[in-house]
DNA sequence: ATTTGAATAC
């Protein structure tokens, strides 16, 4: 009996099939007769000719087994090929009694690869069954596109019916617990890879070292790190670059250094990475040396690597390399767009930054996102362009299809304000403004009204701040100067108590300069350098020679309750007055002098270089927390304002 | 099916 079916369908196929009316039993029958028609679906979809094989397709009608769906499917999800694909699901759902599992799952994956969570959620909801591939799949789906609540509730969700994650699952939902509320989810994650021995699995033990990383908590990071095995590239990078994320940027260079003669094979991530915490400390000699070995590496173009070089010069004071680099580029994303005009606006070249915006809007392949607006915004402002600013953030409230302005927009208009001496607009801007201010946008605003000496709106913007980040020493300072620079010397003594009882923590400060390679650190007050004596004496030193020339320290820059000779004594010691007389003492007259600083420099440490700038005819550029200041012939490319 | 990476106002 069989054998006669099998012999008629293969004479007349359609006819048979369609005169049996339980899909079951036709596919069945189908299945059991046709010999596979996969090969030459599989043949196609192996050259990539992908509309072929959906032809083929087509014109075959029922007659697709299920390992031909597979092959076409596996090569949409490779083509990111979406249309493709909805035929394809539109022909399985059509010709198909029960699709398998492993079929529904690839097209999961499919509507994932190409941003259509929402029917990659629909394909799994309708699943009469699911393994933990589809579970997984789908989770993956989510924490790749950043959506990690939906991520960490399927999980849940997945314990729950009763399935038990493996490796995959496991490595995928970590990612997905770094947010704080994640990091909870993310420790009782850890004790269920301790109870099912994936402890030492690589993708799970990098995941997992990550998230810890990337919450802030190396040391348990490092542990995990330790604790693995075997190591790989990825395991390696994950850890440099969560020291370097966390701004531990000597320690992601040793680690780096070690794991490198140990024999770990670096690719274009680690190099990233490590250009990351080379920028961080301004080494330019190294980052010139990651360069130039990546350069004989010979490794393809990597977009993401590019970008971190062109981040690495910004940071490091060159921006002529990170032009070049970004004029080399034969593809380009919207980081790479941001990264360029970031370092413009940090440079204070704000006419250069709104060029580059013109152009990548003349150019139209890449869109403008919040932080390319955010990099424009705050490149006007230090460029001195508030009008130019406004009409952008007016252009970015105003875009059809763009985003709504976050409080970071505003506080980029605050600061146009603020720099141009509109402090009152400034003020009334904050009043309007659809967000509650936070500290960054009053310490703005107080910056203003320091530079613009408007005591009485700064009294109440330092009132607000002070209220908010007590603990920040750097408001007190400017709080400080403002008075003094009233002459209210009282209050100028009332904020120093106020420092003093609530016992403000300052970060210490700290500047360095690269000299031949060597990164030379300095502290406030520092007496561990070797050459310690000296430094102090060429302090003392350009201290007098500038002063003939006018410069005459700025006292209310000390909150210390001690005598005015001694408050001189402490400005002398601001670490970056230090590296700048070293630099002066180890480089021959007239060469410019690069000095980097962690904190936002004070005004005394300002002046002094301008001075100094001038009366010994040295360029210095110095890069605080905030921005680049190229100081010139006794003028600041900051313009006094920072 | 899975892990690492680049830019963010003051």
């Amino acid at each position: 009996m069989i054998w006669k079916i099998t012999s008629l369908i293969f004479h007349r196929p359609k006819q048979v099939l369609s005169s049996i009316s339980n899909p079951f039993s036709r596919q069945r029958i189908l299945l059991s007769t046709f010999p596979a028609n996969s090969p030459d679906l599989k043949t196609l979809c192996s050259n990539g000719q992908l509309k072929e094989a959906l032809l083929e397709m087509g014109i075959q009608g029922l007659e697709v087994e299920f390992q031909g769906y597979d092959s076409v499917l596996t090569e949409c999800i490779s083509q990111t090929a979406i249309r493709e694909g909805q035929r394809v699901h539109a022909h399985i759902i059509k010709t198909c009694y029960e699709p398998p599992v492993y079929l529904r799952t690839r097209l999961i994956v499919l509507y994932n690869k190409c941003r259509c969570l929402g029917d990659a959620r629909r394909v799994l909801d309708e699943m009469p069954e699911r393994n933990v591939v589809s579970w997984t799949a789908m989770i993956s789906g989510y924490s790749q596109r950043g959506y990690a609540s939906e991520a960490l509730h399927l999980f849940v969700e997945m314990l729950m019916s009763g399935t038990a994650p493996n490796e995959f699952t496991l490595a995928t939902v970590l990612t997905s617990c770094t947010s704080s509320s994640g990091f909870q989810l993310g420790r009782q994650i850890h004790s269920l890879v301790i109870k099912t021995n994936f402890e030492s699995h690589i993708f799970v033990g990098s995941s997992l070292l990550d998230m810890y990383a990337k919450a802030g908590k190396i040391c348990e990071a490092r542990g995990v790190f330790d604790g693995l095995p075997e190591r790989d590239v990825v395991s390696c990078t994950a850890i440099i670059s969560g020291y370097a994320q966390l701004g531990l940027d000597e320690e992601a260079l040793d680690l780096f250094r070690r794991l490198q003669r140990e024999g770990m094979r670096s690719n274009y991530v680690t190099y990233a990475s490590v250009l990351t915490a080379l920028s961080g400390l301004a080494a330019l000699d190294h980052g010139r040396q990651v360069h130039s070995h990546v350069l004989r590496a010979k490794l393809p173009f990597y977009v993401v690597l590019q970008n971190s070089l062109i981040d690495m010069y910004s940071k490091c004071g060159s921006l002529t390399h990170s032009r070049r680099i970004f004029d080399s580029m034969p593809e380009r994303t919207v980081i790479s767009w941001n990264a360029m005009l970031v370092g413009y606006s940090k440079h204070g070249l704000g006419r250069e930054a709104v060029e580059l915006f013109k152009l990548m809007k003349e150019e139209n392949k890449v869109k403008p996102d919040s932080v390319t607006f955010l990099a424009v915004l705050s490149g006007c402002s230090h460029g001195g362009m508030e009008d130019r600013g406004l009409e952008i953030f007016y252009e970015m409230v105003n875009q059809k299809d763009g985003f709504e302005p976050e409080i970071e927009h505003y506080g980029g208009v605050v600061d146009l304000f603020g720099r141009a001496g509109r402090v009152e607009e400034a003020f009334e801007f904050i009043k309007k403004m659809p967000f509650e201010p936070t500290a960054a946008i009053w310490g703005s605003l107080l910056g203003a009204c320091r530079v613009h000496q408007n005591v009485h709106i700064g009294e109440f913007v330092a009132h607000r701040l002070l209220e908010i980040e007590p603990e920040n020493a750097g408001n007190y300072v400017i709080l400080s100067n403002l008075y003094a620079s009233a002459g209210r010397w009282d209050d100028v003594r009332m904020v120093r108590e106020l420092m003093k009882e609530k016992a403000v923590i300052k970060e210490p400060g700290r500047s360095w300069i690269e000299l031949d390679q060597t990164l030379h650190t300095f502290h406030a007050s520092d007496r561990s350098h070797p050459r310690k004596e000296e430094v102090f004496a060429k302090v003392r030193e350009l201290s007098i020679k500038i002063k003939e020339a006018g410069y005459v320290p700025e006292l209310s820059c000390v909150l210390y309750d001690v005598d005015d000779e001694q408050k001189e004594k402490i400005l002398q010691g601001h670490s970056e007055k230090l590296a700048l007389a070293f630099g002066l003492i180890c480089t021959p007259g007239g060469t410019p002098v690069r000095i980097i600083k962690n904190l936002r420099i004070c005004v005394d440490c300002h002046n002094f270089a301008k001075f100094l700038s001038r009366v010994y005819g040295r360029e210095v550029s110095l890069r605080d927390k905030n921005r680049f200041h190229h100081i010139v012939g006794g003028t600041c490319s900051c313009g006094d304002y920072w």
